[in-house]
DNA sequence: AGTGAAAATGTTCACGTGAACATTCAGTCT
DNA sequence: AGACTGAATGTTCACGTGAACATTTTCACT
C-alpha cells in the first residue's frame, strides 16, 4: 500500500497533523522539522492522495474541456488546437477532461465536487442550457468561441468573426470582384450566423446586391464544402469569388473547382477562415482569415486558473483579432465591371 | 450543500446504509425500502459524491488518455480521430482526462488513486518508461500504435505499418516506378522506423538498388515533407516517385513539387500513409495507406474498460489491417527502363 | 528564575461513502 | 409457545486529509 500522511509521521515522530502542515507550507512549523518531513517523505516516496484531499477541501483538481460536440461538426484541427492551447496554460497538478457536451444525457455529473472549472468551447446556442447548469453549480466557467450576450458572470474569450469576414468581403472587393458567393457554415452554430452577417453586413457597405443564390448551406465539413461549390458552378451567372465560412469547406470548395476542370483562383477566387495548418500547403496556398483559437484556448485557460484561485468572480469579455492572410488564392481582377 | 446519502437516511426514515446498499442495488433490501429511497433520492437531486467514494473503494472513475506528446510530432488529425474513437467507447460514469507524457515532469501523479486505466497513444521507444511506471503501479493499461515486444502484461493493438508500406512500395513498382525514394518520419518514433523498414524490405525484395539519397529525413510535420522534397528535386538522378511516411508531409511534399513548376503525378508521384481527411480533398487526391486509428481507438477503449471490469489481466495484440487507397498522386509509368 | 506571549506541535473531529459486524424482525418448525 | 433461521436493517468504523481547538515548547523580557 501506498505511503500517507501518517506513515511519514509515524516515521519522523511527530504527528500527521505536523506532516500535512509541512507538506502544505504552513508557516508554523519549524524551518528544520519540514525539512525533516520532507526528507522522509521522500524516502518513503510519498504521494498524496488527491481523493482525500478532494474529499475534505471540497475540490476536484479537475478542469473540464467541453465541446458542443466531438463527433459532429468540429473539426480537427479545431479539436486539436484548443487542446494544445489549453495544455499550455493548466498546471500539472490539475486533471484536464475532454468530453462533448452531446455525450451527456443528463448534466448531473457536472457538479463542483467533479470539476473546479470548466472551459467551453461553445459553438453553438443550445449551449446555453449546459451554461445555465454550471453557472447554477457555481463553477468557474470561461466561454470561449461565442459571445455571450447576457450579464452573467462568466468570462468570454473569442475572435471577431464578424469584423474578420467583413474584412475579408472588402478585400474581395477591392481586388475588383463584384459577383462575390458565400458559403455558409453548419447550421445551428453561431460562428455561421457571425460570419454570416459580417459578409451581409459587407455586401450592403459595397452596395453589392445580394443575390439569394450566392449564399450556399455548408455544415463546415470538407464535403459540404465541395458540394455547395458544385451548386455554385451551376449557376448561370457564376460568382468570380467565393468566401467559405471556414478553411475546411474551402479546402472541399477548391476541390470542386478542379474537378470541373477550372482552376483557382484564375477562374474562381477562394477565401477561406481559421487559418487551419493545410491553409499554407494547399495549391493554391489558401487566402483565409486567420482566427487564433490556440491562443483564445490559451488565454481562457489562464483566466479560468486566475478566477479559481482568486475566488472573484470578475466579468470579462476580450475579442482577440482576426487577420487577413494573404496567399494565392484569390486574383485581382482586371476588368472592374460595376 | 448538496445532499448527501444522510439526508436521504433522514428523510426516508433509515439508516445511511440502508440507503448506500438500496443505491448500489444490494439484494439484501426489501424492494418497497429500495423504492422508497430512490423516491427520496431523486426529489432531493441527490449525486453522489464522487470523491468520498473513490477515497473508500479505492478508485478514480477516470482513463487517462496519453499521447508521446501533445505538442510535438502529433499532428491534428492523429490527436482528434484518437479522441473521437475514444469517445465513441468510453462509458458516461468515466472520466476522460488528456495528456502528453511530455508533460508530466514526475510520474509520480499517475497513480492507481487517479486512474482506473490508461490507455496510451505510443509513438516512440521513450515511452517504455512511461509503461513501466503504469505497470508498476497495477493500473490497467492499453498500448496503442506501437507494438510492445516484450511479454509484460498489455493489451496492444496497432496496425501493421510495415507491411502497408511494403505493399504501397510495391504498388509503385508495379507502376512501373524504379527510382522511388522515401522521405522519413520524426525521429526517435517507432512509426518511423517501421516503416522505413517496410519501405527497405520492398526495395530489397525488389531487387532495387538502395541509393541512399533517395532516403530523406522528415519529422512527420508539412513543412518538413516540403523541406525533404526540395532536396529530392535538387538530385541529379531524381526519383520518379516519392513515399511519405506520412500523409502531412506527402501535402507538403506535393507543395514542394509545384512550387518547382513541376506536377504531381505526371513528373513525381507522391504516396503517403493514414489517410487523412484533407487526403481525398488534395489536387490530385493523395493515393495513400490507410491506418485504421479512429478504429484502433475504439476498440482499444473497449478492451480496456473489459479489464477494468474483469480485473483479468489477459494479454492481447491485436494488428488491424492497413490499406491501400488508390487516388489520383500516382501515375503509372510508360516505359520501363529496368 | 519567573512571567507571558508567540511559536510549534498535538488531539480530535469532519468530509461522504461503503464494509464488517451487530441487531432486529418475520416466519417456520417442533 | 419457544427456538431457530435467514432476511432486513442498524451501528460502528475506516479510508486520508486538513481544520479547529488544545497543549506544549521556546524565548524575550523583567
Amino acid at each position: 500500500m501506498r505511503p500517507t500522511i501518517k506513515d511519514i509521521a509515524k516515521v519522523a515522530g511527530v504527528s500527521h497533523t505536523t506532516v500535512s502542515r509541512a507538506l502544505n507550507h504552513s508557516l508554523s512549523i519549524k524551518e528544520e522539522t519540514k525539512e525533516k518531513i520532507f526528507k522522509v517523505a521522500n524516502q518513503l516516496n510519498y504521494v498524496p492522495n488527491y481523493n482525500a484531499r478532494s474529499l475534505v477541501l471540497n475540490k476536484s483538481y479537475t478542469v473540464g474541456l467541453f465541446f458542443t460536440s466531438i463527433a459532429n461538426g468540429t473539426s480537427s484541427s479545431f479539436l486539436a488546437d484548443v487542446i494544445k492551447g489549453v495544455n499550455v496554460a493548466i498546471e500539472e497538478k490539475f486533471n484536464l477532461y475532454v468530453r462533448g457536451i452531446d455525450d451527456y444525457q443528463d448534466y448531473k455529473l457536472i457538479n463542483r465536487q467533479r470539476f473546479d472549472g470548466i472551459i467551453l468551447l461553445s459553438q453553438s446556442d443550445e449551449d446555453d442550457q449546459f451554461i445555465q447548469h454550471v453557472l447554477d453549480q457555481k463553477i468557474p466557467l470561461v466561454v470561449l468561441n461565442r459571445e455571450m450576450k447576457d450579464d452573467r458572470c462568466v468570462i468570454n474569450i473569442l475572435s471577431n468573426d464578424r469584423d474578420g469576414v467583413y474584412d475579408a468581403t472588402k478585400y474581395l472587393f477591392m481586388n475588383g470582384h463584384r459577383k462575390i458567393a458565400f458559403i455558409e457554415g453548419k447550421q445551428g452554430f453561431k460562428s455561421t450566423k457571425e460570419r454570416k452577417e459580417g459578409f451581409l453586413d459587407a455586401y450592403i457597405d459595397l452596395h453589392l446586391n445580394v443575390e439569394n443564390q450566392y449564399v450556399v448551406q455548408g455544415a463546415n465539413t470538407m464535403q459540404s464544402g465541395y458540394e455547395a461549390m458544385k451548386v455554385l458552378l451551376t449557376l448561370a451567372n457564376r460568382p468570380t469569388a467565393v468566401f467559405c465560412s471556414n478553411d475546411d469547406m474551402a479546402i472541399g470548395a477548391m476541390k470542386a473547382v478542379f474537378s470541373e476542370g477550372l482552376s483557382v483562383p484564375s477562374d474562381i477566387s477562394i477565401i477561406g477562415f481559421d487559418d487551419i495548418g493545410v491553409a499554407q500547403y494547399t495549391t493554391p496556398a489558401l487566402t483565409t482569415v486567420k482566427r487564433p483559437i490556440e491562443k483564445i484556448s490559451e488565454k481562457g485557460t489562464e483566466q479560468l486558473l486566475e478566477i479559481m484561485n482568486n475566488e472573484l468572480t470578475k466579468q470579462v469579455k476580450i475579442f482577440l483579432g482576426t487577420q487577413l492572410i494573404e496567399r494565392d488564392s484569390v486574383i485581382q481582377m482586371r476588368t472592374i465591371d460595376v
